[in-house]
DNA sequence: TTGATTTCTTGATCTAGGTCAAGTGCGTCG
DNA sequence: CGACGCACTTGACCTAGATCAAGAAATCAA
C-alpha cells in the first residue's frame, strides 16, 4: 500500500479496491518553498493531499497579510468555495518549504462518484468535518484568552509549532508575534 | 406554493416536483419563548427551517453562557456535527421568542436522496456554504475590531439587531455588551 | 567565514475593550 | 397603580494584548 493509500485510510472507510481507485486519481507533485498552490481571485480546481512539507493559507489586507491556516502533513488543501463553487479564490496558498503533495484535478474529483457509489457520503462527511472543525475554532475566539488558544493549538498542532515562522502562527491565533513569544516564554516556566 | 416551498427554492434549484416532495416530509412545529430546541449532550437527529421567530445557539460554560449563533426566520438551524454524525450535540438551542418551524427527522432528511437523485450533490453544496461562512466568520476575528465585527453582522443580519437581547449579540461577537452599547451609540453619532 | 537579512525576544509604553458599579428605563404582575 | 426585575447605559478604572523600538539570534548568500 502506498503513502497516499494509508492516508486516504485514516481518513475513509474505503475498502482496498476503492482506496486503489481513489489514489490513481491523485498525480505527485513538489513545491518548492516560496511557490504558490494558488493565488487569491483564480479559481482553484483542485484537491491536494499534503506528503510532507507545509502550506501556509493567507490573504492580502492593505497594509498586512492575515495568516488563515498552516496545512501540514497528512492534511488536505484546497479553497473549497472555489473548488465546489467554481468562485475566484478566497485565499492565497504558499509552500512555506519544499513541499510534496498529491493532486486530483476538479474534473476527476467531481466523477469519483462514478467510480465509488459511496463517495457522495464520503464527501459529505468529510466537508462536514471541516465544518465542525471551523466551529470550534469559531468558539475558541468567543470563549478563549490568547493563551488559551495557543495551547490549544499547541496541543493539537505540534508539528506547526516546529516547523513554521512564529509570526504567522502568531496571525493564525489572531495575535501578534510579541504575544506568542512572551507565551512561549512563559511556558517554558 | 407553500412558505416553506417558497424558502426552499431560495436555497436549493429543486423544480416544483422536488420542492413538494421535500417540503412533504416537513412538519410544522411551535416553539414557545424558553423552550429548547436541542439540548447539549442529547443527540440531534432533526433539521429544522424557522418559519418566524428566532433561536439561539449556546453553551453553558462554568461561569458563564456562550453564544455561538443567532438563527432567525429564513434559516435553517440543527447541530451539524450531531445531525450528521450521530455524536452528541455540542450546543444548547433555545427559543428567544415564540417561534414556528418546519421539521425533517434524521429519519427522513436520511432518506431524501432515495427521492431526489441531485440530493447528494445539493447537500454537500449547502454543507459546503455553511463552511465557507464560518471560514468567513474566522476572518473576522482574525483581521478585525470589536466595532468592525459590529458592523459586518449589524449591515448582514439586521433583523437579529431588532429582535435580540443585546447580551446574546455581544456574545456571538465576542465582545462584551458594555461593549455593543457603546458602539452603538457610537453608530448614531 | 563574514556580512546582510530576516526572524525572534524583550522592555517600555499605550489602548481597545473588559470589569465593576451605579444608575435609568420599562415591561409585567400583584 | 406601584414595585419588582430585567435589560440596557454610562462612568471610572483596569488589564490583556498591541505597538514601538532596540537588540539578539538565526538564516542565508557568497
Amino acid at each position: 500500500m502506498t503513502d497516499l493509500e494509508q492516508y486516504l485510510q485514516t481518513y475513509f472507510d474505503f475498502d482496498q479496491t476503492d482506496l486503489v481507485t481513489v489514489a490513481s486519481f491523485f498525480k505527485p507533485e513538489i513545491l518548492k518553498k516560496g511557490d504558490y498552490y494558488l493565488k487569491t481571485g483564480k479559481l482553484c480546481n483542485k484537491l491536494s493531499f499534503i506528503q510532507s512539507g507545509m502550506l501556509r493559507v493567507y490573504v492580502d489586507l492593505e497594509d498586512r497579510e492575515v495568516t488563515q491556516w498552516i496545512c501540514t502533513q497528512g492534511y488536505f488543501v484546497t479553497d473549497l468555495s472555489s473548488l465546489v463553487f467554481e468562485k475566484p479564490a478566497r485565499w492565497n496558498i504558499q509552500a512555506l518549504a519544499d513541499t510534496a503533495i498529491y493532486t486530483i484535478d476538479k474534473h476527476d474529483y467531481d466523477r469519483l462518484g462514478e467510480y465509488l457509489p459511496k463517495w457522495p457520503v464520503t464527501e459529505k462527511l468529510f466537508i462536514a468535518h471541516c465544518f465542525t472543525t471551523l466551529e470550534d475554532r469559531v468558539f475558541s475566539f468567543l470563549s478563549m484568552t490568547a493563551e488559551q488558544r495557543y495551547n490549544l493549538l499547541f496541543d493539537s498542532h505540534r508539528d506547526i509549532f516546529t516547523q513554521v515562522p512564529l509570526q504567522y502562527i502568531a496571525s493564525m491565533l489572531g495575535m501578534t508575534p510579541e504575544t506568542v513569544s512572551r507565551i512561549r516564554r512563559k511556558q517554558l516556566n
